[in-house]
DNA sequence: TTTGCTGT
């Protein structure tokens, strides 16, 4: 006895198979998502920097590097805010250092030698040293993308810039067996300063923050705006300023998931117990 | 070279 099939059921087949297909890419983007979103949980803390107006000036996408998030401008030309976590570990050392390389994800083609000749540096967000020796040799690599770089004058890069990180890694690290770093640039105010301060494509920035945070229960932070022209041997601690007042100089909001009470407690004021900072304020410099 | 540039 044969039986005949009706149309639906002949087209009934092809039907499943397609719902089958979009089930699977729905389970795929779903598990993409979780994953990404761990990623970002494993790079952050409190959530990735928001803005707390809208402007031409505030749009910006999120680069995913190994061992570290970039908030990249394609405007400004430069990384918004670099985030990073740094672990104690065991051996902390890092590979040769690697050549600069180009970031094709960034709009503006920005070669290794965009920078030649202006009397800025090439200065590392995510720094070259404690990536590597936390993150590995990829990580150490991505370090090195100029989506990570924005124009530093040399006395700042090579020496205050310097040995800030190096007091990161080598000083508060150990200390608190790991901390979580925002870092980016602080931009002149108006129209002008925004289209024609420019290296190239890339805009200069007048200063520069870094967020330093121990999670905990009950986090502490340090926060840092060094401007451009400093000589280079000054006391860290001249540069100590709260979190708010970064976030008035950058219009960012930090740690956005923060409780308010929590927030107002952490950003509102600088406080340095705890971290010993005047064992390695006046440290010198590893280059002069 | 735990930062880089300039000149060969």
């Amino acid at each position: 006895m044969s039986r005949r099939r009706s149309p639906l059921l002949r087209r009934g087949r092809p039907l499943r198979r397609l719902a089958v297909s979009l089930l699977f890419v729905a389970v795929g983007t779903g598990l993409w998502h979780f994953q990404a979103r761990e990623l970002r949980d494993s790079l952050v803390w409190m959530g990735v920097p928001e803005w707390q107006q809208v402007s031409p000036t505030s749009f910006h996408r999120v680069l995913r590097n190994e061992g570290f998030l970039v908030g990249w401008s394609d405007v400004r030309v430069n990384p918004l805010w670099v985030s990073y976590r740094l672990q104690a570990v065991e051996d902390p050392r890092s590979g040769p250092r690697p050549g600069f390389r180009q970031d094709w994800r960034t709009l503006w083609p920005i070669g290794t030698d965009h920078y030649a000749g202006s009397g800025f540096d090439r200065g590392h967000l995510a720094p070259n040293y404690a990536i590597a020796a936390v993150h590995g040799r990829d990580a150490q690599l991505d370090t090195f993308y100029m989506s990570n770089m924005t124009p530093q004058r040399p006395d700042l890069n090579r020496r205050l810039w310097q040995r800030l990180e190096e007091v990161v890694m080598d000083h508060f690290v150990p200390r608190f067996g790991a901390v979580q770093v925002i870092t980016g640039p602080v931009f002149p105010e108006g129209f002008l300063d925004n289209v024609f301060n420019r290296v190239g494509f890339v805009e200069v920035p007048e200063a520069f923050y870094k967020i330093i945070v121990v999670p905990a229960e009950r986090p502490r932070a340090l926060a840092f705006l060094m401007p451009q022209g400093v000589r280079g041997d000054e006391p860290l601690d001249d540069f100590l300023v709260s979190i708010d007042e970064l976030e008035a100089r950058t219009g960012l909001d930090f740690f956005p998931n923060l409780p308010a009470a929590a927030a107002e407690a952490l950003e509102g004021r600088v406080s340095t117990r705890g971290w010993a900072l005047e064992e390695v304020a006046n440290r010198p410099g590893r280059f002069e």
